[in-house]
DNA sequence: CTTCAAGCTGACCATATGGTCAAAATAAGA
DNA sequence: TCTTATTTTGACCATATGGTCAGCTTGAAG
């Protein structure tokens, strides 16, 4: 069984494989991040596509591997805001300014934040590795810059982690909660402007010695 | 057709109905809540209630009508700390209680966080009814009040409808995401602790004039 | 133009799942 | 205790769903 062809792309992909890859893949983005891991099926993915669900099948070995490979690209851009924090910056700056880009993701790739949200709803059973291995390395060097910053007495002092956390619920809200957010406020209302204008309050005045 | 006698509560119910309507919620709400609707089953269900299928489709007609129930019971409970926001009281100490009780539900009642995190993202295909009814009333009063009490001068000049979505992110995050924090935070870290601590800093900071 | 591998599909399968029903078991009232 | 209404269940059904496979079609290299 030749299961690996299609599977791994280290090596040359046809134009073929990498035009209907990006198809499942976008199509799986829409699908999961609607329904869930458990409320998505292939039927919709092969619709949404526009494949047929064997072709589907012949790409991606199975469900999961779609699912999973779409975490996985998930988890770089969804680290890069983060990454980007840089430790000889202005503290200020650089914690409002990793605010703005996750507020800027929220708005710009609600799909993703939902699929990501998903997930984690239902116990991370497929991304746990990935938090693991690359986001909790992550988030331990950068509230350890934070740390030092505050040590630096040039931010007030909060407890870093649950700093990140803070920005993380108020930004992804945006994305996650949208349905709600939608009934709750008039149509037409600036919700991208207003959100950063209180969350620029929120953490302008937490954070400022 | 007699559907109407095990599904209207409204006239005296037996002792057995009592109690394996309320063993059926029990677990429903754990069944729901960490699989969502869609993933949830029937057969999980029965095993974690110990009622037979059939039996629980005698209680109940068919397993929407279950995640409804549940929802609507949800929806008080949801309601009640906003809802218990004084108009009378003093404008910080409300809010900061405000934002104390819901994180306080998130603490003591993660699941039913959790079942209402995943409705709204899938879309609130079955709670928006529930959403345009009873949440958005209240809502729009006690923005009302929130303003009020800014034009006053008794609060910072912020955003109402934005303050209460930061209110309700950072505090339900930590039932929704329950599982990323428990991976990032070491083993033993006082979380909850912490966590009031923070968000009591940041409310206190925003909002004193 | 041929040839061969890559790409694709209709038909099919096994299992899971929401739901039904007739009949048995049990509780409640007289 | 006897009778009736409530409660419970095993067996069953229709549909949905993830997945397989033999073979057909298409693209690309020579």
């Amino acid at each position: 069984m030749d299961k690996t062809k299609a599977n791994l792309p280290h090596k040359k992909q046809s134009r073929i494989q990498i035009r209907n890859r990006k198809r499942i893949m976008d199509a799986a983005l829409i699908v999961f991040s609607e329904n869930g891991y458990r409320g998505a099926t292939l039927d919709q993915i092969a619709r949404e596509s526009g494949l047929s669900k064997p072709n589907i099948l012949y790409y991606f070995e199975g469900k999961q591997n779609i699912h999973l490979a779409l975490l996985s690209q998930l988890m770089a851009a969804w680290l890069a805001p983060l990454d980007a924090m840089n430790p000889e910056g202005e503290p200020l700056d650089e914690l409002l300014d990793y605010m703005q880009r996750k507020l800027a993701m929220s708005r710009e790739f609600p799909r993703e934040s939902r699929l990501f949200a998903n997930e984690i709803l239902q116990g991370a059973p497929r991304i746990t590795p990935h938090l693991q291995a690359r986001l909790k390395p992550l988030f331990e060097e950068k509230t350890r810059v934070i740390q030092t910053w505050i040590d630096q007495g040039k931010l007030a002092k909060v407890d870093p982690r649950h700093l990140i956390f803070s920005i993380w619920a108020t930004t992804q809200h945006y994305a996650d909660f949208e349905t709600q957010i939608n009934i709750l406020l008039p149509e037409g209302a600036p919700v991208g402007a207003d959100a950063a204008t209180l969350l620029h309050q929120i953490y302008t005045r937490l954070l400022k010695v």
